[in-house]
DNA sequence: GAGGTGTATTACTACGCATAGTACACCAAA
DNA sequence: TTTGGTGTACTATGCGTAGTAATACACCTC
């Protein structure tokens, strides 16, 4: 559920808080669902749990999910417009640098007509 | 011609790289073009001539440009539709990335149609 | 009380980016 | 030949971030 990339670039925190997002946004983890807890979670990756912690953390400032002292950690009342603005942030970047290396609309367009899941690496 | 963001979590180092990569890609640097010194640039940036020659080196082992000891370094003969490849790296991984989270192309196709430049940040 | 939860703190290690300084080999032009 | 510019190589250092390690505390449930 949790797949995480050790050896990524990316830090494990921020792995774990995309994630949990993509989890949120895809309606898989629903309102009130509970998350693993930090120690459990942390043991299960082999991470740190300071790590988890950090990205649970993350999370909470961002009203995704909200954590209660001595009971865990669970998924927020969602605002699905908000996380699917968070959704395309990335997408929007790689378009703008798309269209600054001059590559047309159209062009982008028709590579994600042609696109194929899986193409990555 | 080479601004780069001091301030930004992007390597400098990087941020050259694809810099040049995308003016050879746009043909604003043509084959056997002079870039600027390794000092020369440094200096303009106010970076470290260390820094400005770790692009320049990876440029060349990437076959973009072309260095000669004692002389410069030249953009390299290019092969266009390699270096088109390159400019759909980043997209193609955000285009995959919006895919898992469950956006369908359509709502991609629609976003880039009303994209406007200058949206970042 | 025991054991699970989140939270906080401090210290430490590891790594990559960048700087600083120096040195060498090469080439072109004066 | 000398001078100054070029790429290249090397070592050392500083610095920030990520991550680990080890505790400790407060809270809740059973």
């Amino acid at each position: 559920m949790f797949n995480i990339d050790l050896s990524s670039r990316v830090p494990i925190y921020e792995q774990l808080y995309k994630k949990t997002l993509e989890l949120a946004i895809k309606g898989v983890l629903k309102e009130n669902t509970q998350l693993p807890s930090v120690r459990g979670l942390a043991k299960d990756l082999g991470v740190n749990p300071n790590t988890v912690s950090k990205a649970y953390q993350l999370l909470e400032r961002d009203g995704i999910i909200y954590s209660v002292s001595g009971i865990g950690s669970f998924i927020a009342k969602i605002n699905t417009n908000a996380l699917m603005e968070y959704a395309f942030e990335d997408f929007d970047k790689a378009v703008e640098e798309a269209l600054k290396a001059s590559v047309s609309k159209e062009e982008l367009i028709e590579r994600i007509k042609n696109f194929k899941v899986g193409n990555g690496l």
